[in-house]
DNA sequence: TCACGTATTTCTACAGTGTAGAAATACGGA
DNA sequence: TCCGTATTTCTACACTGTAGAAATACGTGA
């Protein structure tokens, strides 16, 4: 795709979920807003390798939870979103509504 | 992604294009008018290898114009979005918008 | 009738996305 | 020290996104 500007599908859906879950977001809880939100069931494994890539397109940031958290398991990455993720939500949004202009009044599509 | 029924981002801008176009549809109007809504340009080649996908999986289906029209060049083949389609972009918007739900107002995201 | 221009589709190729599942990591507690 | 638990990381592969070039086919003017 030749790093177009625009998100895949399944990039906007967690990229909401991140907005969503907001401060002190992570793996797990993306996971939970998104299945809880849509009704989707979804892998961790597809949502950290999405989130690892919006992450190399400057979408979201992460930093490790401090270590002195009193818990078991493995250290958390809390992840954020940035502001060029901000715009591409956006964007993804006015295409859609654009495209969907005019039509969603038609009892025979989309609803 | 083993066939899940899932639009991809692309494949809902060529359906919701095609429903906007109607009634005779074809390759070269699909593009046209995804490029006037969205203002995005695309190629020929990535309209058409997307409305075979999607005829492959069920949601768009075509045919050959009828060989009497008089015109020049390679025959059109129109399409049009068949029920499993229509159904398939209802829950795209379900999805999508369950998942903005409460932030549409926020000034930082999205808008 | 044949070379041409034009309109349109088809083919090919490859980078990027979607996705699952298994493995690795790390810590608190018995 | 071993174990269970919470979480991330790795790996692999099918599918989607995309461009561009090539093929097809017809009407027309010479």
């Amino acid at each position: 795709m030749t790093r177009s500007s625009y998100l895949g599908a399944f990039e906007e859906i967690v990229l909401l979920a991140l907005v969503q879950v907001g401060e002190g977001a992570y793996g797990m809880t993306v996971r939970r807003e998104i299945e809880e939100r849509s009704g989707r069931s979804v892998s961790i494994g597809a949502v950290y390798s999405t989130l690892d890539r919006l992450e190399r397109k400057g979408y979201v940031s992460s930093r490790l939870a401090d270590p002195d958290a009193v818990r078991r398991g493995r250290a958390r990455r809390y992840f954020q979103i940035e502001q060029a993720g901000e715009e591409a939500l956006h964007r993804s949004r006015e295409v859609v509504s654009s495209m969907w202009e005019g039509l969603e009044t038609r009892p025979d599509v989309g609803r």
